[in-house]
DNA sequence: TTGACATCAGAACGATCGTTCTGTAGCTTG
DNA sequence: CAAGCTACAGAACGATCGTTCTGATGTCAA
């Protein structure tokens, strides 16, 4: 049926049980197990079948020689602006990557929170009230950024700005004065990207 | 130093570490890899905090008995308007609200895709271009959602409004023109989110 | 019909796995 | 200062791991 362009066909179906079986476990299963959720009685098998998903980008090793998701295992059709026939076929998708939404945003666990956002002060830069924002936290950041500073014992979220050589806070919100603290300016983190739920 | 208010103490840098090996390699390592992880030289060790992780959830077993992520894994903190003095114990913290940004924003993975914006016309309802609109495809939506349609062969975002009878899409921005598409209006999905990364 | 090749099954094997047991050093508590 | 606990190290052990080899079956082109 179909045509045999690669020498070797690897079997989505394969591809999406495996991908299921992660984003249930969020880990990659031993030989045995995966010959169990591939119907297959035979380790040998499953080791070649690996292979070619190793080759493919899918599956990929760990230093210490632990399988592990490859480049292209947790693509996600990145739908793009030119749109062909019906839905993309993952599996031959020719290209990008684009990960899961948490690697995308988050690039250290363990320096990264969530805040959410009060009020409308930052309506101009695309933050809505109710929106959470992700934050690297780090003491100090560059003018220019979104910073989420402690004022007065609460979290706010303005740019961070600099007038006659003291650190401002400035809204995206002309309704909005500037903050102009008295005395140390607290940073909690630096924006690193924003989440918002519509439905 | 610490007053031991639990029985047992886990280490939060464990789990840092374990929580950044994971964000690079997508799997839980061994127990040899975890010790030299911790800088630990005795499994035995290892075993032990391994249950540790496991009890206060942030490890858990697959039924075929391998390592995997637990429930609050991924969990990141949700801080809140309200600041309490310094930074919080992760492991320690009670009383969080924490959640998975996977989870808080794709609801049904199969239908979930993402389509990045191109252009400002919907700049008014805080969507920019460059962002991650999640998309629930489906081939209806109601009056006031934000649609993506595909239009001409391309997507786009727009406003789904009823205008004499018929269907049109409006721009949230005033530069822009209210589509009236001729013929059937072909939608690709719902916005159910928006991911936007700014460093 | 006969190779050539791909797809699987089954078994053997050394390596590595996680568990468990014993031992020790340091700190607390009474 | 003795008892008890926590925090580790080290070794032994059976279970399971992934690799590799042999062989059966099916398909397809020559």
């Amino acid at each position: 049926m179909a045509l045999n362009t690669q020498k070797r066909e690897l079997d989505p179906v394969y591809l999406e049980r495996l991908q299921d079986y992660y984003a249930e476990h969020k880990v990659i299963p031993s030989y045995s197990v995966l010959a169990g959720l591939w119907g297959l009685s035979a380790k040998s098998w499953v080791s070649e079948c690996v292979k070619r998903f190793e080759e493919a980008g899918y599956l990929d090793w760990t230093p210490d020689r632990q399988l592990k998701p490859g480049r292209r295992f947790f693509e996600r059709r990145l739908a793009d602006s030119a749109v062909q026939a019906g839905l993309p076929n993952p599996a031959i998708s020719d290209g990008y990557d684009l990960i899961t939404i948490d690697d995308y945003l988050v690039r250290v666990p363990s320096k990264t929170s969530l805040v959410r956002v009060k009020g409308d002060s930052m309506i101009d830069a695309g933050i809505h009230e109710g929106d959470l924002l992700v934050v690297e936290q780090q003491p100090n950041a560059n003018v220019g950024d979104i910073v989420v500073a402690i004022v007065d014992n609460e979290f706010t979220v303005k740019y961070l700005e600099r007038e006659k050589g003291a650190f401002v806070l400035k809204p995206a919100n002309k309704a909005y004065p500037v903050i102009r603290p008295r005395g140390r300016l607290e940073i909690f983190g630096v924006m690193a990207g924003l989440v918002r739920r519509t439905r």
